[in-house]
RNA sequence: GCUCGGAUGGUGGAACUGGUAGACACGCAGGACUUAAAAUCCUGUGACCCUUAAAGGUCGUGCGGGUUCGAUUCCCGCUCCGAGUACCA
């Protein structure tokens, strides 16, 4: 028989899936490996082409490892709330629950196809109560926390209110709100019960506050930062606008620092870890306080404290609260403009409109902290209300942005280095040479500068050093139904935590999934849905990425342990410990990875669990885009469609239309249009305009969508080709990381190596026909090769090189007509990982037990099969490659020189001269220099 | 603007620490088999020049320089494409 792949396909996925083949094991003798992928959202269109791309690498690496002799840990699951299925809840009035169910159905029976090796013992869905119990054990134990300065870590919320208890808040130093009261322990213990807890809301690592929130209206929620794209939403580009909300956040900023220092212990691409660093944004620098009269003071953040001298006016950000009070009566009618035409701003004009300077004086004067001159203080939308303390000292001639202010309202620019230079023309950030004009600090360098101004601020009590970050705390609800619900009540106004036994929380059936009349979020529609039958729950529930911040746990937990009153058992965290392979998209930069960083850290403050950084080395796998075909629909001289098309290649003869085309009826850009009059049957009676006898289509890369008919089903090519083609074939299309069009063109040239790989083993008749004959030096040869390539190529995760390497090896032992026992057995095992069906059914047919192909042993790659006497060398001359000569390696470089120059061929090309030296590079090059 | 990544035949890509550029595959052209098609197999395929042929030559990895016996690879300057980010003080 040939190549069955349909049979031989099916028969294996049935195999594995009925004698769990890869059930892993909590414990082993073996050392252990996990690899994880990003798990999906099972969207109800299905998985398309690009999807599989990073699983069947992770596949193939976890494959690999097990032949390598590790116990791996590879699972797969769904991370199954989000909006999708909640809009079609609203539209449909069908159950999210229900929507979801059927799509993890159907994305469960496209992987089965593509043969993986996960545990299915451990799947997980975000939305299974049994998953989200944990999710929401996460919350209450973030509720239950604060963050201690002192020991850098987040610690038991009790251990806080001790402290208080007994010596108040000072010498506390705690991650907390901005508005935190100083108290001492009498004071505290005469607090009211309520007047307690309202104030240790303020230190909680989860905690409520009013926050001006990105409000989607067309979505009824509340949006995270990194869901929204230029004022409009990620997902459907509804208009995004800022509304204050009390809303449910968390302490994020605490870790911040951690998130940093963490990045330089973990493998992750640097783009990434960038990517992380500048959402972070730590800026080291100093708070500077400008006094005013009276008691009032404005105070800045500066990373230039250094520059202080040169400080010629302040600028606060329109909102801040001090404009009020600081204009003068003067200057009232201005300021009001002003702030008016700024409010009229949309948020995207304002960052799109940088080079305008705009801006107006209050009437005011400021105190400088140490000189004691009287500092001009302006209002200017170039700064913002939201960083730092929403005001600057403004430095114009150290930096552009004051620069180009003093410019235009004509304030002084005062250098403040020896190294300056053009401050007529621009300003000069130059952190070089001496301090001038700069009072204390004058002939200073900049080290030294900035310290001693630190000190000084901080004697006058005038300033002092501070670390501000970019990074805002995290809004931890939704005003929507298909989350987990916060197990949070509320009682005279505050929230309290359920008790422990209540969860999970389960999410209650409501009749319709939008807000209520009175705009509460969907949950306020349960009917008698209060704690004890009494007390209010809150309303919303949690973002999209609180079940994916901690899931890699859960799946540490095999499937008899998932009873157990724990998210993981102990003994399974520390075996485990972390993900040693991370295999997903980059789009996650800022928002899972960086939440999934910060979880895992503070499950490891408290000892849950083991590692700092949950994923110890991760790879983006490149996004495949859609390749789209076009038709070109000719237009008569009206501007209308006619019913004639033309060929790409001709198109420039007419006007025409380019319509898209379903691409799986176009090969190799060749149009079937008895396919085509199928799939627009309005043609039916189309003319077509040919080149050469065929209708060729044009091409363009694009977002793979329904809409533009470029959507490559994996089932249709496993359907075609099989499933060990699509894998090799997504593999071979490229580098991993990179980013390329679907492109089915060269898909044949691997089912034709794999038809080839099968003809090894089996007779022209297509018997099963190995001989038991020791191979050949040549066969080894073949064989020790491919051995070592695909070791080499799977460790740094060049998969697309291995499989060029397996092409070369079959057609080796091709030409040497080996079907050699020894050789087919070995090379089944390396190909097992990239094919893994045919690699089973062949290793079955050489005799082994059925389903023990993936416990083999990789082999071993055995050096002396590739040892050579001979290497045929690339003469050059002057570095121009002139010939090749077949050289002994035992030579030595005296004995090659002679034999090089005595060559009668190589004459010509000295022309008469001597060689004034030769390059000899063994096994490499040689090269004659004259 | 800043940060990062990239540019190699008709196409996807290979060349790992500087050492025969274009592996492997697609496509294309020609041929074998076939009544025909599919499948399969064989040959050729970077550009240009020279030649009846065999062979040979010149150029060639986005552009311009440099280092080196030798550069797709290292350095400097640019162009274009992609990603992220942005009055962040």
């Amino acid at each position: 028989m040939d190549y069955q792949f349909r049979d031989i396909e099916k028969k294996w996925q049935k195999f594995w899936a009925e004698n769990q083949t890869f059930k892993v094991e909590n414990s082993s003798d073996k050392p252990k490996y996990y690899v994880l992928d990003m798990f999906p959202y099972p969207s109800g269109a299905g998985l398309h082409v690009g999807h599989p791309l990073g699983y069947i690498a992770s596949d193939i690496f976890s494959r690999y490892k097990r032949l390598k002799g590790f116990n791996v840990l590879h699972p797969m699951g769904y991370d199954s709330f989000g909006l999708p299925a909640e809009q079609y809840a609203i539209q449909t009035g069908q159950h999210p629950a229900i929507t979801t169910e059927t799509n993890i159905n159907r994305y469960r029976e496209q992987l089965d196809n593509l043969g993986f090796s996960f545990d299915w013992s451990r799947e997980v869905r975000t939305s299974d109560p049994g998953y989200y119990k944990w999710t929401q054990w996460v919350f209450m134990l973030l509720f239950n926390s604060w963050y201690n300065l002192e020991s850098d870590k987040a610690e038991n919320i009790e251990e806080l209110i001790k402290k208080f208890e007994k010596s108040g808040s000072s010498g506390l130093r705690a991650v907390c709100d901005d508005d935190v009261e100083s108290f001492t322990a009498q004071e505290w213990n005469s607090k009211s019960d309520s007047e307690k807890q309202k104030e240790i809301l303020k230190y909680r690592l989860t905690y409520l506050r009013e926050s001006t929130v990105n409000w989607c209206p067309a979505l009824g929620t509340v949006l995270a930062n990194d869901e929204v794209k230029d004022g409009y939403s990620e997902r459907g580009g509804h208009p995004v606008e800022q509304k204050k909300m009390m809303q449910w956040s968390m302490r994020i900023t605490a870790y911040a620092d951690r998130l940093i220092q963490g990045l330089d212990t973990i493998d992750w691409p640097d783009p990434l870890k960038e990517m992380q660093r500048n959402w972070i944004g730590k800026s080291v620098g100093a708070l500077v306080r400008f006094e005013l009269v009276g008691d009032a003071y404005i105070e800045v953040f500066t990373t230039r404290v250094d520059t202080l001298y040169g400080t010629t006016f302040l600028v606060l950000a329109p909102e801040n609260e001090l404009v009020e009070g600081l204009t003068t009566e003067g200057q009232k009618q201005e300021i009001q403009n002003y702030i008016a035409q700024t409010k009229k701003k949309s948020e995207l004009d304002r960052m799109a409109d940088t080079k305008t300077v705009s801006g107006a004086f209050t009437g005011s004067y400021a105190k400088h902290p140490i000189s004691g001159e009287a500092i001009p203080v302006w209002i200017a939308d170039y700064v913002l209300a939201g960083y730092g303390t929403g005001a600057v000292m403004a430095v114009p001639s150290g930096d552009q942005r004051d620069w180009l202010f003093a410019t235009k309202f004509g304030l002084p620019i005062i250098a403040i280095s020896d190294a300056q230079v053009d401050l007529d023309v621009q300003a000069d950030p130059t952190k070089e040479g001496n301090y001038i004009n700069s009072g204390i600090v004058n002939g200073l360098k900049y080290k030294e500068a900035t310290a001693k101004m630190i000190a000084k601020l901080e004697e006058l009590g005038a300033g002092k050093a501070k670390v501000n970050f970019r990074l805002r705390d995290a809004i931890f609800g939704r005003q929507r139904y298909w989350g987990e619900p916060v197990p949070v009540y509320f009682k005279d106004g505050l929230p309290h935590l359920i008790a422990q036994e209540d969860l999970p929380l389960v999410l209650p059936e409501v009749d319709k999934y939008l807000p209520t009349e009175s705009g509460e979020p969907p949950l306020g529609r349960a009917e008698n849905w209060k704690y004890k039958g009494e007390l209010e729950y809150e309303l919303s529930t949690m973002p999209g990425w609180a079940g994916s911040s901690w899931y890699w746990y859960r799946y540490m937990a095999s499937q008899e342990d998932r009873n157990k009153d724990v998210f993981a058992p102990a003994d399974a965290i520390s075996y485990w410990k972390d993900v040693d392979l991370y295999i997903g998209g980059s789009e996650h930069a800022t928002g899972h990875l960086l939440y999934s960083r910060f979880w895992n850290k503070f499950l490891k403050d408290w000892g849950y669990v083991v590692e700092e950084e949950p994923f110890k080395k991760l790879i983006n796998q490149g996004m495949i885009q859609g390749r789209s075909n076009f038709v070109y629909r000719i237009i008569d001289g009206d501007g209308r469609g006619t019913n004639k098309f033309v060929s790409y290649g001709l198109k420039s003869d007419y006007t025409t239309s380019a319509l898209h085309v379903d691409v799986n009826i176009v090969q190799n850009e060749i149009l079937d249009l008895d396919k085509f009059k199928a799939f627009r049957p309005e043609f039916a009676n189309a003319e077509f305009i040919l080149e050469n006898g065929k209708y060729i289509c044009g091409v363009e890369v694009e977002k793979m969508s329904k809409s533009k008919f470029n959507v490559v089903s994996p089932d249709d090519i496993v359907e075609r080709y099989g499933a060990d083609t699509l894998r090799m074939y997504e593999m071979f299309l490229g580098p991993l990381e990179q980013s390329k069009p679907w492109n089915t063109n060269g898909i044949e040239g691997v089912f034709k190596f794999l038809r080839k790989f099968w003809k090894l083993a089996h007779n022209d008749d297509f018997n099963f026909n190995v001989s038991d004959d020791e191979p050949s030096k040549a066969e080894y040869k073949a064989l020790h090769k491919i051995i070592r390539k695909v070791e080499e190529d799977i460790e740094r995760f060049s998969f697309n090189t291995s499989v060029s390497s397996f092409m070369i090896c079959v057609n080796e032992l091709t030409d040497l007509k080996c079907n050699k026992r020894k050789i087919i057995q070995d090379l089944v095992i390396v190909l097992a990982s990239y094919a893994p069906h045919i690699t089973e059914e062949l290793w079955t047919l050489l005799g082994n037990a059925p389903g023990t192909l993936s416990v083999a042993n990789y082999p071993v790659f055995n050096p002396e099969y590739l040892v050579e006497n001979e290497f045929s060398y690339p003469i050059s001359v002057n570095g121009k490659t002139r010939m090749n000569l077949n050289i002994s390696l035992s030579l030595s470089q005296a004995e090659v020189e002679e034999i090089v120059l005595s060559n009668e061929d190589l004459k010509k090309y000295l022309e008469g001269k001597s060689p004034k030296k030769i390059i000899f590079v063994k096994n490499k090059i040689i090269n004659i220099v004259i």
